[in-house]
DNA sequence: CAGTGTGAATATTTTCACAGCA
DNA sequence: TGCTGTGAAAATATTCACACTG
């Protein structure tokens, strides 16, 4: 039951916009480094810059929890660093479960960020029988067959798969179907998953891909920053050997009447 | 030279959106994908739901790239896969170091997609001489006395740093020094940087930490969908032991006045 | 009087809805 | 007729600037 019934509003929670929510994370860690040099209040200014936001921003999102600091002083930093942990519910601790045990999982497993604050490696996952039991960073590998009853029994809500791109979604279903309602995935796909399952993606090439987009407009910004409205690249369009179907008359048609920027490329004409 | 002329406008590029950079990536996945399958052609609601996206908002990000579509069609898989590689800066390729081969650096190294699109791991560098030498991945471990000479040899503009927090900003520094402009950071930490130099960080933890934000929200949300405006937990705050510093008189003094939501906390006073 | 808290202004992103074209 | 391309509206997010307070 209970399946669908907005259409996915869980996305607002309470009062707290989203954006301020992936900052509170970052606010926490900048807070903990003060509190643990003993540090007992900060200004907005400064904790802003040790979390590389600007400080309007910061007061702002504080904002949105409450009024926690003091006019004229600043923020107590061991109370922040309390009530931030509580609105994210680091209060209590989260039994994590890893699913995939490769290279990557097993640098998430190892990773001490990951027990620090809040979370607990409940089990590690592995479909390989060659590595059940193997421990990896301590932790003993289970078989997959297994899954299911890890998670009930530890109450586990919260997964992480890092297997390969091709059974992400069916680890994902099960992991879901077992109880899972939060996925971290590092596989390079886009998983399907029933509302009120939450999932973040975390993905390598993209990121890259997107530092290289910007990179790329470095480059091209050498000569007259002013009028480099230059496309990124002339290159040509490379024929699309257009195997097997539509080869004749369909597709890959009229492209000449496209309006982009500039940098027309040939209109595909297959061979 | 050129450092800091105006205050950061480098974020805003050309007239493509941030948020569209960040998904074409996405979609070219999707796309590249259905191009292995030899499909020609797609329409925006097709691709959108490969791309885990609405159609609107897909039809909208082309619509800065160009109008590269088809009415009544759709877009030619082919086609568009080269315009978005081209607009990301895809079509040359990026060699990139990884510095920090620990167990999250190996998994980069080792990482299919990192090689597949665009990318070219330069080099693997470790600052542990039992390293220097080690194929991680087939490709062998160099010192990090040689990371200057690599990057410049190479011509490398993108760093990937996967050491642990305490050292990253000294190989950041390094990184920029000879020359790379883009940095994608594993570090939990924030790195700063001059103008004109991108980072972009991923980061376990925090992500991991909104998902908790999340899955908190949702185990309060048991009883009365609506009314449920409750605070995430009402747990005691606990007493600060504020060591050495600031014990008498100051700090954590009048918390009595916030006008958080609710859930008030006792107001800290030392015993 | 230094520094928070916040309305108001601005900028960005998403969504709607439909004109226009193949 | 079906689907793109896009103005305009709505929703979010950021920044400004200043009243207020400890």
């Amino acid at each position: 039951m209970a399946t669908g019934r907005t259409h996915r509003p869980a996305t607002r929670s309470r009062g707290i916009p989203e954006a301020t929510v992936a900052r509170l994370p970052l606010y926490l860690r900048a807070l903990t480094a003060l509190s643990e040099r003993s540090v007992p209040t900060v200004s907005s200014e400064e904790l802003a810059a040790a979390a590389g936001v600007n400080s309007a921003k910061l007061r702002k999102d504080f904002s949105y929890l409450g009024s926690y600091g003091t006019r004229g002083v600043g923020y107590d930093v061991e109370y922040l660093v309390y009530q931030i942990s509580r609105e994210l519910g680091l209060t209590q601790d989260w039994p994590v479960v890893i699913v995939g045990i490769g290279n990557l999982g097993a640098a998430l497993a190892g990773y001490g960020g990951f027990a620090s604050r809040g979370f607990r490696v409940a089990a590690l996952i592995d479909a390989d029988p060659a590595m059940t039991g193997k421990p990896v960073a301590g932790i003993p590998v289970q078989h997959s067959d297994d899954l299911e009853r890890i998670i009930e029994e530890d109450g586990v809500s919260i997964g992480v798969i890092a297997t390969p791109a091709g059974v992400a979604q069916q680890v994902c279903d099960r992991l879901v179907a077992a109880g899972v309602t939060s996925i971290l995935n590092f596989a390079p796909t886009v998983l399907s998953v029933p509302d009120g399952v939450d999932v973040r993606k975390v993905d390598l090439s993209i990121e890259l891909q997107i530092l290289a987009f910007h990179e790329q407009r470095k480059a091209g910004e050498e000569a007259g920053a002013e009028s480099a409205v230059l496309p990124p690249a002339p290159a040509p369009y490379q024929a699309p050997e257009t195997d097997a179907a539509s080869a004749s008359g369909d597709a890959a048609g009229g492209k000449g009447g496209r309006k982009g920027p500039d940098g027309d490329v040939p209109a595909v004409m297959p061979a």
